[in-house]
DNA sequence: GCATTTAATATTGTATACATGAATAGCCTA
DNA sequence: TAGGCTATTCATGTATACAATATTAAATGC
């Protein structure tokens, strides 16, 4: 059993039904962020049920929730599976995050505080502590938190929101075609970034986000992984044929 | 079961469940937008239930999915309310509108077509002619109709379900703090708007779009409705005491 | 031996029954 | 008669049973 289940199932005892769905949607959430559910997982409601030790009825609520928020994929009899982000889909995610989150800035810059800008930098910190200490996933929800965070603080819960769901996104984005051992944010990156806005200069924070989110889609490989059943036919074509059935599977 | 009840069933007869869901969705989602149920109206499942003919499992789904966009209200043990969205809620919406719409005229300038453009002239149209005949809610929808088509052909499918939403709940706005007889909407705006657009002028259309928008939220009367349960103490203070009992209810 | 059809199994879709908690009305008391 | 208490009613929360469909495995024909 992963830790995931264990922690849920050791919570799940004393909790309240409104509550109890919050912490399991958190933990699949937090699990399809940080990679652990891979994109493409198929996600059965029995066995979830069964690790959360609720009915399928509450996992339901909690799959269409996720659905909605395009984290998970739900096809009519099929089931539910971990999103796998097309390529037009990263695009169309990190041209909305250029528009909305560069757009925030310049609110975040007016309204950032001393404890504000403190709470930020150590969130930062947490960040490339994960980074250095090798745990990639964690570090990429981190960051997402980051960057939820600081929309938060331009006041528009509305556009806050947006973002919190961009950057889930981003995070299911990253797992698939993002390189190993380069993570998305540059190290420094997110403290320059607050030293902008405490210094209140929000259209510069606003330019180095844009060259920030710019640098983090640059970095992702572009290529569409290969479908879960290959087509065959297609990757061998006549020279399969060359070859002894049973050489390959 | 009653002779209603069965009548009622073997009228609901040819729909498969997924496309009978999306219907009743729109139907509510339709209801709500078009003022048909007013801000506060308690939604019961039973009724609801009844109503579309299927049982209170569909209707939760349903309710649900209005409550993650912001439509309903879901109050744990009270069940399901249309939203009434309050003063500061009105703000963001038209903030992040300003913001995402505007950002989006460009590239629907460089993208737009003639068949495109004729497709919006007759959304215009429509609009108009509803407006002439009186009846506003229809030409709330047609509004919100509009602006969320333009938003698709930014090409942006992420964006444009977010001005889907933001235009949605605008047109809750508008139910509430909107004035009789005043639309939103100019009658003339959205024509002119395409032909910037048609002219390929992103900017033109940019700052119009914004100017548009502005007049919308200019001509809303933002005084927060009073609650169902007004404090009492609160709205008569000390000079309450003042007066008898009796005298005020 | 491979393909196609058919049976078995597994998984989701839907409705319903029961449990839990809130609102309400009636009753009792002061 | 007003205030508070209690019992009843009503609505939602949750689980489960059953139905419908997709997937898998087996069997049969070619």
């Amino acid at each position: 059993m992963s830790e995931v289940q264990m922690a849920a199932k050791r919570r799940a005892p004393a909790k309240e039904g409104e509550e109890r769905h919050e912490t399991i949607y958190r933990a699949v959430s937090d699990a399809i962020v940080e990679q652990r559910l891979k994109p493409g997982a198929r996600l059965r409601e029995d066995a979830l049920a069964d690790v959360f030790n609720i009915s399928r009825t509450g996992i339901r609520k909690i799959l269409q929730r996720l659905a909605l928020e395009q984290l998970v994929t739900l096809t009519p009899r099929r089931g539910a599976s971990v999103t796998r982000p097309t390529a037009e889909e990263a695009k169309d995610v990190f041209d909305a995050r250029q528009l909305i989150e560069c757009g925030l800035m310049p609110d975040v810059a007016r309204r950032i505080g001393a404890k504000e800008a403190a709470e930020l930098r150590e969130m930062a910190r947490q960040e490339r502590q994960a980074l250095r200490s090798g745990q990639q996933s964690i570090a990429i929800r981190l960051s997402a938190d980051f960057h939820v965070r600081l929309a938060q603080l331009s006041g528009n819960a509305t556009l806050a929101e947006f973002v919190e769901r961009l950057c889930s996104r981003s995070s299911l984005i990253l797992a698939v075609y993002g390189h190993r051992g380069h993570l998305g944010c540059e190290s420094h990156d997110h403290d320059d970034l607050i030293g902008y806005l405490e210094a209140g200069n929000g259209e510069r924070a606003k330019s180095f986000m844009s060259r920030h989110l710019k640098a983090i889609e640059a970095s992702l490989s572009m290529v569409e992984e290969e479908d879960n059943v290959p087509d065959l036919q297609d990757i061998f074509g006549d020279s399969g044929a060359l070859v002894k059935p049973n050489t390959r599977y």
